[in-house]
RNA sequence: GCCCGCAUGGGGUAGCCUGGAUAUCCUGGGGGCUUGCGGAGCCUCUGACCCGGGUUCAAAUCCCGGUGCGGGCACCA
């Protein structure tokens, strides 16, 4: 509706100038509803500010009538302009202010169109059209050796938003969670296990509440184990030991190792499916060892002429293409022969490649150079004609004490979400006027909006109290606005699906609530383009806003019959566009809270 | 040292790619709204584009140079 709108007004603005008006000519602005600067484009050599010749144009039109051709400036021009628009079913008023085409729509002409594709669409209101291209998204891939970080979290949601955005927009997604279970944190705890090394007794001290959880198992073995790896060299040199068993294909050696990794996923993917976020598939780094299947891509990488051998490793030589490591190799062996990660992450992106059309990796900013080295290789080395690109995040910092630092301290997500359901009940026990059952909507929906709602290039300074703040910006407010749409809609008796006939004459809150319900398919799009959840973030918040000043603005039950029945039109179609964005992001819309 | 990213009211954040009017919104602080459909709300006041140049009629937005912060440049993943 909103193309097609905007379309409409760039075909008239171009009959009115005789030119083509350029998309980023006609946008959205706070004075009106749409505004162009074609003016400005067409007065060309211009000397003076718009502005300051504004009030003397205006003088000028009104005493004698010039042609586009002979008055330059982008005031006169808007006022010519703006004179030659055709009336148009879409555009209510047309204005020339500071050289700005001001335009108006005509929601009364909009409203009945819009709130029929919504009824129509339902869910699927603001879905693109099927695509072809199948996308294989990876995120998360935690390393397995311990409970699930709260910093790690924004890999997740931001990975777990955009698999939601992609499929809505029309591409077909797989989500893959890469299972590091070969590497050496992974091979000191399974060392240490086997040589009956005490978990930490802090550790679990620390973790009462979790103790009997696998991750958190892990993780007091690790902190004792690696213990012993950093202060007895022998330990070490057994762990190194370890490790090429397992390389070598040793079967014993690497069920070992990974039967550690996966008891510890499996806490982890207890506390991802408790936030409702599930994975296509999980690849286990130990079955490309079982497989035999790294070997050939370094016997292939070996024949390249950018293949080195250094004191350090073997490896390759990227300089050539601008990435330059400080030994001067990207080490893909170490040198008693065993693989490192990225030797093992070729091997594993090209396995990957062959299952769709585009591969996206979400990542922290600190893997941009691995990334860049991985790409350069898939595509200078193996000419591998699957897209790759990386979605890349900025760091989740912690407010006051570092918690993630301290040995054994950490953030676990568990105790998050266990704070963030308990803040959600009480609020739910004030209120009485929904059960429990939907605290895990709230509480989950604050911590996710939270993270989501900045751009992906900001850092973060997580702060555990605001995530689990409940007003202004956040998720329970925008719930809160679906919440009253819901309670609207149950008082109701009048049957939506037959009204036909209703007054069109919209207040000006119920325009703002109609302009956002158009908006948004193009933030749908928006967001999957430029991989973004947060834009449907701000979405949202735009949106519940809206339909809380028109819910105060706006009384609907005691409306009289025509107003009444527009009105709760709009509430239902806000109703609707709140979940499905809601949906996107992997927040429940519940009907009571 | 070199490379990448970021810098907007007291705190946080949108806008920057695609330059246009009076810079968005949250929070905090001040003031108000409630016998109207759910006050997790609404209205109002307060307060910001890191610094210096450049391009342009016009710069938060583009270019150059600083400064500050984060990240990277491992036989860790």
């Amino acid at each position: 509706m909103y193309q097609d709108i905007k379309e409409n007004i760039r075909g008239i603005l171009r009959n009115a100038v005789g030119e083509v008006i350029k998309p980023e000519e006609l946008h959205e602005s706070e004075l009106c509803d749409l505004t162009s600067t074609v003016a400005f484009r067409l007065a060309g050599g211009l000397e003076k500010n718009p502005k300051e010749l504004a009030e003397e144009i205006v003088d000028r039109i009104k005493t004698a009538k010039i042609g586009v051709d002979k008055g330059g400036e982008p005031p006169y021009l808007a006022e010519e302009i703006t004179g030659r628009i055709e009336p148009c079913k879409f555009i209510r008023k047309v204005e020339a202010v500071n050289g700005h085409i001001n335009i108006f729509l005509n929601y009364s002409e909009i409203i009945l169109p819009t709130i029929r594709e919504i009824r129509v669409m339902g869910d699927g209101y603001g879905r693109g059209k099927p695509r072809e291209e199948k996308i294989v998204l990876e995120h998360t891939s935690i390393n397995p050796s311990g409970p699930v970080h709260v910093g790690r979290l924004r890999n997740s949601l931001i990975g777990d938003s955009l698999v939601r955005i992609l499929r809505f927009y029309g591409y077909k997604v797989e989500t893959h969670y890469y299972v590091n279970d070969i590497g050496k944190q992974i091979a000191i705890i399974a060392l240490g296990m086997k040589e009956g090394i005490k978990p930490d007794g802090d550790a679990a001290k620390n973790y009462m509440g979790y103790k009997d959880k696998e991750d958190f198992k892990i993780l007091f073995h690790y902190i004792s184990a690696n213990r012993e790896f950093e202060s007895n060299p022998e330990f070490a040199r057994r762990v190194q030991e370890f490790i090429k068993d397992a390389e070598e294909g040793n079967p014993t050696a690497l069920d070992e190792i990974s039967s550690v990794a996966r008891r510890c996923l499996d806490g982890q993917r207890k506390i991802f499916h408790s936030m409702g976020i599930e994975f296509d598939f999980f690849d286990f780094e130990s079955d490309w060892l079982r497989e035999g299947k790294i070997k050939p891509v370094l016997e292939f990488l070996k024949k390249s002429r950018y293949f080195k051998t250094t004191d350090a490793g073997s490896g390759l030589d990227l300089s050539k293409f601008g990435l330059e490591r400080e030994g001067g190799v990207s080490i893909l062996t170490r040198s008693d022969g065993t693989s490192v990660y990225l030797l093992r992450d070729i091997t594993y992106h090209l396995d990957k490649a062959k299952r769709g059309d585009l591969m996206i990796n979400v990542l922290g900013e600190d893997h941009k150079f691995e990334f860049r080295e991985i790409k350069t290789i898939l595509q200078k080395f193996y000419h591998l004609p699957t897209l790759i690109e990386a979605v890349h995040y900025s760091f989740v910092n912690f407010e006051g004490d570092s918690l993630s630092t301290r040995k054994g301290q950490i953030a676990p997500v568990d105790r998050l979400i266990d704070e963030a359901l308990d803040k959600a009940a009480k609020e739910i026990e004030k209120r009485k006027i929904a059960g429990k059952e939907v605290a895990p909507a709230i509480g989950l929906g604050a911590i996710k909006y939270h993270i989501l709602k900045t751009s992906p290039h900001k850092p973060i300074n997580f702060s555990w109290k605001r995530a689990l703040d409940f007003d202004g910006d956040t998720a329970p407010y925008i719930q809160y606005a679906h919440a009253r749409c819901c309670s609207i809609l149950r008082k109701s008796d009048i049957n939506l699906d037959s009204i036909d006939n209703f007054d069109k004459n919209l207040d000006k809150e119920e325009e703002e609530l109609l302009f956002n319900l158009i908006k948004f398919p193009g933030v749908v799009e928006n967001s999957a383009l430029e991989r973004k959840p947060n834009l449907t973030a701000n979405y949202l918040y735009a949106l519940a806003h809206s339909l809380n000043r028109f819910y105060r603005k706006c009384p609907v039950l005691p409306a009289e019959q025509g107003v009444k029945e527009r009105r709760l039109l709009l509430v239902d179609a806000t109703r609707q566009v709140l979940k499905n964005a809601l949906n996107l992001l992997g927040i429940d819309a519940p009907e009571r809270m």
